[in-house]
RNA sequence: GCCCCGAUAGUUCAACGGAUAGAAUAGAAGUUUCCUAAACUUUAGAUAGGAGUUCGAUUCUCCUUCGGGGUACCA
């Protein structure tokens, strides 16, 4: 049992047998007493004071004394306005720390096979270009989050829908069949996927250029649009796609198997992988059959044109186009096609997108489209909606080759980390590929953990002219500090201490902060799982940090003689050191033993 | 036009309706015969504007201003 539960639970009492109030324990939060107030913790009592017809200090005080009393973990307390600060009785902290200690995966709670299935859907990448800094935002928020659900005690299944067809594909394949001379990534040297996404660009150039030339003749925007040869063209190939043309199939798939190797290797840096992979060339046709089948049941209907929508009006949102009138999928008919897929495949509870909030509008729609098609869990879906990564200039648009390259971020950062650890000199001990892997930890600690310490529902900024920082609230400085307590535990080692009986050391202010701090690590991941919000394991490993960087400065722990108060020490830096690593598991962080 | 989201130190980010709004960074000033100074300490600096609900509002409601996104036969 926590403290804070034991506090909650005593404090329960205490307004039942004074007040005669019943208050259940686990409304009763107490928080963390401000430091500048003597206590470990603080309970508010304005919910009793009608009840007590007392000023909140009298009620304060009542409470208190009740505390003292009967609860033996309360030493003693003090009553600001209608806060009660209580002190904890410091040795009933020696045995808060020693069962963490003993505490096997603390924080995490073990999944059964009862536990609720949950897939998480993320990064999902069109086969079109290379990642980008956005992906690189989805992707560590989504491997997190399923590793902050895993640690809830959820089973996760890890998903990824790359969107391997549509007209955008066929853009790329086109201006390679007009442009590429027969180049792949072998002969040009170049990642399959960057090389995909250099053609796409060149589609797009051309046609910009099509239209300008064809408004010059006199036409409109849109008739230049819809006049369009290059368009044309490419969903002409869209079309010979769907109809199976052995060609143009063929030339899709080379095409996407250079894209996946890059995107292997990309994923495989980044250190985030997947359960099941799902394709949509493989979904959307299921996407259709349901489209068909709600026109014919009346949920959907059909234009002259041929094309079908629903009309979402009823609902307060839009007519939404499902097939195109030239019998072609949309985005949102594959989504539903996929979604009838997945629940076929696994006995989902909980589905979860992980996917940007431009697209908040598509998934109130998708949602709505499933539930109307029959498929009960269709409201229930959740849409992790995550802001987008801004830069200095605004959105990033590949066109205006404003976009951050995620091969090349991962690269700079592990580059700046190598330069820094080199400077520093203190790994001079290693050989170049030591040196190397320790650069790789840091500089993708420093990029993760920049992403995922903002709040994932609100957009960021990341300015690509300052590099992301090393120092403050950083991943390094995170790590830097679990390299230190393992150089002392090694040290320790070495020098033949091990933790012994600290039982009876009565420990000091910042000894308590510390055990106090790791007491909040299960509720901090717990909350995170609740609310899908890696950012609080980023904020609270950072305060754990902190904390132990303060006690480390304050007290010595080699150098301590007193036996007891070593093996207490020790202790708190094996706990601490332990907790730190997995609450940057659970940011897919890696630690370094020496940085 | 309509719909959704946001606005907190110079900057990048925090704050279950709770105490004097926290960090980091940039600025100023310190700490190393001592376990890794990528550290620690001190200092200065902010809730866009206006109403309302509440014992109490950065937080909830409404209005205004300013950003961003969506509303595509793009995904």
């Amino acid at each position: 049992m926590s403290v804070d539960n034991i506090i909650s639970a005593a404090v329960s009492r205490a307004v039942k047998e004074l007040y005669g109030v019943d208050t259940a324990a686990e409304t009763i939060v107490p928080q963390a007493t401000r430091k500048e107030f003597e206590g470990n913790l603080t309970v508010m009592v304005f919910p009793w004071v009608k009840a007590a017809r007392k000023a909140p200090e009298a009620v304060g005080a009542e409470i208190g004394e009740w505390l003292v009393k009967n609860e033996p973990a309360v030493a003693r307390y003090n009553v600001v306005k209608g806060f009660l600060n209580i002190v904890i009785e410091p040795r009933f902290w020696n045995g808060v720390l020693s069962s963490i200690a003993e505490t096997p995966r603390y924080g995490f709670k073990e999944a059964t096979a009862e536990s609720p299935l949950v897939m998480v859907e993320y990064s999902s990448p069109n086969t079109n270009k290379p990642l980008h800094l956005g992906h690189v935002r989805n992707n560590l928020l989504g491997y997190s989050l399923a590793e902050i659900l895993k640690a809830c005690g959820n089973r996760v299944v890890k998903t990824n829908i790359v969107n391997d067809r549509g007209i955008h594909i066929c853009k790329s394949m086109l201006a390679w069949q007009k442009w590429g001379n027969g180049a792949t990534p072998e002969s040009l040297g170049v990642k399959g996927d960057h090389l995909i996404g250099d053609y796409y660009v060149a589609f797009d150039k051309h046609y910009r250029a099509e239209l300008q030339q064809l408004q010059e003749q006199g036409m409109s925007k849109e008739e230049a649009e819809a006049a369009s040869p290059l368009m044309a063209e490419a969903r002409d190939m869209l079309r010979r796609w769907e109809a199976g043309d052995p060609e143009v199939r063929a030339l899709w798939q080379m095409m996407n198997s250079w894209v996946y190797d890059g995107f292997d290797q990309t994923y495989k840096r980044m250190g985030v992988d997947f359960d099941k992979i799902y394709y949509e060339s493989q979904t959307y046709l299921e996407g259709k059959d349901k489209v068909l089948e709600g026109l014919d049941k009346g949920i959907m209907y059909r234009k002259d044109d041929g094309s079908v929508w629903a009309d979402l009006t009823a609902d307060g949102l839009d007519h939404k186009l499902l097939l195109r009138s030239d019998g072609t999928s949309v985005y949102m008919t594959q989504d539903i096609g996929t979604a009838k897929m997945r629940f076929a495949d696994y006995p989902i509870d909980k589905m979860i997108y992980v996917v940007g909030n431009e697209q908040n509008y598509h998934f109130q729609v998708l949602s709505l489209l499933l539930d109307k098609l029959g498929f009960s869990w269709g409201k229930d879906l959740v849409h992790f909606s995550y802001g987008m990564v801004e830069l200095p200039s605004g959105k990033m648009k590949s066109r205006e080759g404003t976009v951050v390259d995620a091969d090349d971020l991962m690269e700079s950062m592990v580059a700046d980390a190598r330069r820094v650890s080199d400077e520093m000199g203190k790994i001079q001990g290693m050989n170049d590929a030591e040196k190397d892997a320790v650069a790789e930890i840091v500089g993708l600690g420093a990029l993760k953990y920049f992403l995922l310490k903002v709040d994932p529902r609100k957009n960021m900024m990341f300015n690509p002219e300052e590099s992301i920082d090393f120092n403050g609230n950083t991943g390094p400085f995170i790590q830097y500090a679990y390299a230190r307590m393992r150089s002392v535990l090694r040290r320790a080692a070495e020098a033949g201490h091990t933790v012994g009986d600290y039982q009876q050391v009565e420990p000091n202010e910042r000894e308590i902060a510390l055990i106090q701090r790791l007491t909040d690590f299960p509720s901090v991941v717990s909350e995170a799982g609740r609310t899908y919000s890696p950012a609080l394991v980023a904020n609270y490993a950072y305060s754990l940090v902190k904390e132990y960087n303060q006690f480390y400065h304050d007290c010595p722990i080699l150098r301590e003689e007193n036996p007891a108060v070593l093996s207490l020490r020790l202790a708190l830096t094996d706990v601490t050191s332990r907790t730190v690593a997995s609450a940057m598991s659970l940011l897919g962080i890696k630690v370094p033993e020496r940085m």
